[in-house]
DNA sequence: CGCGCTCTTGATCTTCGTCAACGTGAGTGG
DNA sequence: CCACTCACGTTGACGAAGATCAAGAGCGCG
């Protein structure tokens, strides 16, 4: 299986912080680590049975649910060091679908294998509590995010949400990649393709950003914050 | 403190299911039960100390966020057996304010000594992770619902949400008490009060409610599935 | 070069937010 | 008991914002 996570940048605030080095093959034993993935491949379908937790290592993922009869809702996305999966772990199956967006590695770890051994180190029960807290503040912050009244609002909040989280690893502050398509910031927002498109320019126009094709440079981060809660 | 858990009805899906009746004790020491909350009284404040979590016992409760320099907005709705706060346990502080929204009674569990507990208790290391994998289910479902595109789907789904969490407790399928106000359900949606309004009218004129202020009867929940997803 | 795909822009129609008026019920004080 | 107020909810009219339809621009790829 090849598992290495002694090399790993992420690992610091991975699984392994929470595990001794000495012990940290037990961990090894139950993850895959550095499984590559191309656009649009399924690391797991919804309602499958739900064994596995995922990381992203690099690029990125996102989640998407089917409902019985309308399109699907892309319901999150997913960067280097966050976690997919973790609501589907109360349940046996997946409540979504998660695809990859671009060129990405992920590690896939056995979930009921990962609860035994919680059971040995309080380390890792404690950080499994942080994870979803943290995950479940972000869920929150989205949900204040998608129910913001105006458009452009909404994609002012989408953009400083996506570049506070890869700020946590990357420096560069005013500048994010948005790998995902204007039709999954679109699903995700709740909006129309062209409605995004077009909150873009207002944004452009307000000079608050800057953008050339996918990658997006914040040229003023305090107005856009205002902005973005009116 | 005088804790009670013994003879709580919620108690087979709350913490002392995963703590052994000879040591139950060691929990009730941690907790105080049933207080009692009046409308408006509030449980927490945004952004002081996150030292409790609380359970709510009977009545409801809301969760709101204040931005910088906008209205706050109603960011959960909380029902018996349901955890608040737990979004907040990672960092410091609360992230959201709660108040009570009818008479009610909550238990408050000091977190730390909880976390404490878990060491101890591996039930309850389990029980944390399943609780928080379900409140996570939970947000995303909020999430997709506050994402779809017509205000009377947004509605419809909100019912749908409400009527399941309470289902769980309470067997009547096919009604629902809001006992939260137009404005509070607005703000969680995304919308005008007037629009919510019409948004109930809408669903009545389709005869898939009815509703006697802020009681409402599902007449047909097939169809109000059917247009909530569209 | 043409073809497909994504993104953008423009024009029109629908929906929702805003402002206003009105209804209802609870609480208050005469 | 009845007016009065006040909070809450509903309904109508109107204007603004966004969905939809249509067209065109930019780009990678065979």
């Amino acid at each position: 299986m090849n598992s290495d996570c002694e090399n790993c940048t992420l690992a610091y605030r991975c699984v392994p912080s929470a595990i001794s080095a000495k012990e940290l093959f037990r961990f090894t034993n139950i993850v895959s680590t550095n499984e590559p993935y191309q656009p649009h491949d399924k690391l797991f379908e919804q309602s499958t049975k739900a064994d596995y937790l995922y990381v992203v290592k690099s690029g990125s993922f996102k989640t998407s649910i089917q409902g019985s009869s309308s399109n699907p809702h892309v319901n999150g996305f997913f960067l280097p060091g966050e976690l997919i999966g973790m609501e589907s772990m109360a349940g046996n199956n997946y409540l979504s679908s998660s695809t990859a967006i671009e060129n990405s590695l992920a590690c896939k770890i056995n979930y009921r294998q990962l609860g035994a051994l919680r059971k040995d180190f309080p380390l890792l029960s404690d950080l499994s509590v942080k994870l979803y807290s943290q995950t479940l503040a972000l869920s929150q912050n989205i949900l204040s995010c998608v129910s913001k009244q105006s458009a452009a609002q909404r994609l002012a909040c989408f953009i400083l949400i996506l570049m506070k989280r890869t700020k946590q690893l990357n420096q560069q502050a005013s500048e994010v990649y948005l790998s995902m398509s204007r039709q999954d910031i679109a699903s995700h927002l709740g909006l129309a393709v062209e409605t995004v498109s077009r909150s873009f320019s207002t944004l452009i126009k307000q000079g608050l950003i800057k953008k050339t094709n996918r990658l997006i440079y914040i040229t003023d981060h305090s107005k856009l914050q205002l902005f973005s809660t009116h």
